[in-house]
DNA sequence: ACGCGACGCGCC
DNA sequence: AAAGGGCGCGTCGCGT
């Protein structure tokens, strides 16, 4: 509690000169005059202070407005005495606030926010007002440059509007760990309002980017950006609001017997590790002896610890690496084929714990007690290519292929879970990008698109590359054909390289490349797209999705190796008086040549290593190798127009699903985004109706492309669950 | 004690 | 010779 006196003496002393620009609002009759004010000009800048990051189970504490013309002002709602900790005097009573508030919502007047889904969720879970978010900066910054290094409000306040002079100030640091609850409102008023204050200063900076015919907008070619902003970004927050607030229902029982099932399994596996050591016993012991004080082998071993795996394995069991690259490794791909019972037996207890500690034991642990539901954040934009992320819990990676875990998730009593997938979503969007006549004809009459290409990268017919023949009997050939075309074409769309797909599919690279090469004569479009692709981020930059998502690559355009000197010494001429900074001098043409065709003709990265070295050592010149950000810019070039577009894809199908009244008249809600399937639930007697209506909403979202979409209904009693027909 | 990067691995 | 794109999170082990 010391610590809040040190605050209060640190921001009276930084912030004093402040206290008069912002105001204390605690009665509601000061509020509905300021709320006028916003009326008057038609936008507000709002921002809230809470006890925490969850909108459902923690407090808020207060929140503040700005509008032009105005102080900024703070209403405090729910601060402590941190001496009693009792509910302190003189605040504004919440259903003032939630009234005036309601006000500004039933005007509509702009909320102007940053993270504006968390300060709306906060709004409706702790004050009871349904705001309509006009503006979020963060969602702006990360379309306006989805690269930028730090996108908090401060950070860009600081880069942006005041371009990097002075200081925002940051208190940041100075509240962390302490509930802003228990700081008093007349130390952290300022504080907070002035937060209201660089997000509308900040909206003002970003806004004419994203206002078409602006010259900033123009200049930077933001005009489709701006309409991904608007059209889908915006209006989709109340709706990720939404759900998040649904949830997922979670099965307790289920999961506690879950639990129980992989402790035992865990523990079993654990002692057969035990065992299996044993036959090891007297090596180790002699290592332990050889290594003394300095043996890195805990007693008993750490069976988590890949160090101590890696000491077991190669230095005292003896196996051979089996990977050059990796010689000591203990990833999965490397102990698989170490053929060991122990191998083995590390792998499936890595496969237990991994279960249990991510997601058995989690989710009840995570779940909201009041509620009995899971509920994940979904960061609109928390990917560079325009997808979903998900966390606390991350929803988007729960097992699969272990049909237990995903069971713990059920239906609502009486509702049941839909889940809608796009089938082949990004083949399909690829062949659209494309406009590949073969691979377009090939969707449009209803053929797989595998299939296809498999036929004429074999000059064979379309049957033949069919896992079952007509009469239903079994062609491995023809599903070898299929499994090959698939993997060279999804490889395409992730830049993989030829060895890779070759080593995948367990075949030569010759035949791969060979495949490879007549996938491309046959399908031009395909490789035009990867040329085309290529070419725009070169010259503009970035690429772009259908929908007109910027992604930028500038290392596209790297320098493949940058030449400086290290060693004054080794500088001719140098002349420490005047070339105060080395680096800056200019490397011996001749050096840069001679050291680039070197570096050129390196084969592998121990070469290039040893050449990077022998530069430094002999010449004093440090090279910088940047040909790997080159190589990661050029595989990013068509992904990110194929999987940003597929993003954008579902966004637009989650705006329409949620605007959708019919669908909400029917009861049915969305849980959750997994990248290209939706998943809802909705009452049981409405299914028929719901589930198609669902369906063709997600189908709709792409009508502009020459490609129709198609989707795979799903109807059970939980996820992954039994199957429900529809009466 | 905590922060951070690397690794490993779950999903699309 | 040959690095697949996009995530979040648990763990270890190093640094502060």
């Amino acid at each position: 509690m010391g610590q809040i006196s040190t605050i209060t003496a640190l921001v009276n002393q930084n912030l004093g000169q402040y206290e008069n620009d912002y105001l204390v609002i605690r009665d509601e009759e000061a509020l509905a005059k300021y709320v006028d004010a916003c009326i008057d000009n038609g936008e507000v800048a709002i921002d809230t202070e809470t006890t925490g990051l969850d909108p459902m189970r923690d407090d808020i504490v207060g929140f503040s407005l700005y509008t032009p013309g105005q102080k900024a002002v703070y209403v405090p709602l729910h601060h402590k005495s941190y001496i009693t900790l009792e509910e302190a005097n003189n605040q504004m009573p919440v259903e003032g606030a939630k009234a005036q508030l309601q006000r500004l919502e039933d005007n509509k007047v702009k909320f102007i926010l940053f993270n504006a889904k968390f300060d709306a969720r906060v709004i409706w879970h702790q004050v009871g007002v349904k705001i309509t978010p006009y503006y979020c900066g963060f969602i702006a910054s990360r379309m306006l440059n989805e690269n930028e290094p730090e996108a908090n409000l401060k950070a860009l306040y600081k880069k942006y509007v005041m371009k990097g002079e002075g200081d925002a100030f940051r208190f940041d640091s100075l509240f962390k760990g302490i509930s802003f609850a228990l700081v008093p409102v007349n130390v952290g008023y300022i504080y907070a309002a002035h937060d209201a204050i660089i997000t509308y200063e900040l909206f003002k900076f970003q806004l004419p980017f994203l206002t078409p015919g602006t010259v900033e907008c123009k200049e930077q070619s933001l005009e489709k950006v701006s309409k991904v902003f608007w059209d889908i970004e915006m209006p989709l927050v109340p709706y990720v609001a939404e759900m998040e607030d649904n949830g997922v229902a979670l099965d307790y029982e289920y999961a506690y017997k879950l639990s129980e099932e992989y402790h035992k399994k865990l523990d079993d596996k654990e002692a057969e590790f035990v065992a299996l050591t044993c036959s090891y016993e007297k090596q180790i012991q002699a290592y332990r002896d050889k290594q003394g004080y300095a043996c890195k082998l805990s007693e008993p071993i750490n069976i988590s610890s890949p160090t101590q795996i890696a000491i077991l394995f190669y230095d005292i069991i003896g196996v051979e690496a089996v990977d050059k690259k990796n010689p000591r490794g203990t990833a999965e791909e490397i102990m698989s084929k170490i053929d060991i019972p122990l191998a083995k037996c590390l792998l499936e207890y890595r496969g237990i714990k991994k279960l249990l500690s991510t997601y058995i034991d989690k989710m009840p642990n995570i779940a909201n007690p009041k509620t009995k539901r899971v509920h994940a954040n979904f960061n609109q934009n928390g990917t560079d290519t325009g997808r979903f992320s998900s966390s606390e819990p991350n929803m988007q990676n729960i097992p699969s292929h272990n049909k237990d875990i995903r069971k713990m998730f059920m239906a609502t009593e009486g509702y049941a879970m839909i889940s809608s997938d796009y089938s082949a979503q990004e083949p399909r969007l690829m062949a659209h990008l494309s406009q590949d006549k073969q691979m377009i004809q090939a969707y449009l009459d209803g053929k797989d698109l595998y299939v296809e290409i498999a036929a004429i990268a074999f000059d064979t017919t379309y049957d033949e590359c069919l896992e079952f023949r007509a009469d239903g009997s079994k062609n491995p050939e023809g599903k070898e054909r299929r499994s090959i075309a698939k993997a060279i074409v999804l490889g395409v769309a992730y830049g993989k390289g030829i060895p890779a797909i070759a080593k995948d599919l367990n075949i030569s690279v010759e035949k791969a490349q060979k495949i490879y090469d007549r996938i491309m004569k046959e399908f031009p479009g395909l490789k035009k797209l990867m040329e085309e692709s290529e070419k725009s981020a070169r010259e503009r930059g970035y690429v772009e999705t259908f929908w007109g998502r910027k992604r930028r690559l500038p290392n596209i355009n790297l320098e493949p190796y940058v030449f400086m000197y290290t060693d004054a010494k080794k500088v001719e001429n140098f002349d420490p008086f005047f070339d105060t900074d080395m680096t800056q001098v200019e490397v011996d043409p001749q050096m840069v040549r001679l050291y680039t065709s070197k570096m050129n003709k390196a084969r592998g990265q121990d070469e290039r290593k040893r050449i990077i070295w022998q530069a430094k050592e002999r010449e004093g010149i440090l090279i910088i190798d940047n040909t790997g950000k080159i190589a990661e810019a050029v595989r990013q070039c068509v992904n990110s127009r194929v999987q940003g577009s597929a993003a954008d894809q579902t966004k637009i199908a989650m705006l329409l699903i949620g605007r959708n009244t019919r669908l909400r008249e029917l009861g049915f809600r969305l849980l959750l985004p997994v990248h290209d399937e939706l998943i809802g639930e909705c009452p049981i007697e409405n299914l028929e109706e719901a589930s198609e209506l669902f369906r063709s909403l997600m189908i709709a979202a792409a009508k502009e492309l020459s490609i129709p979409s198609k989707c795979d209904i799903e109807i059970t009693d939980r996820w992954y669950g039994e199957e429900i027909k529809i009466v």
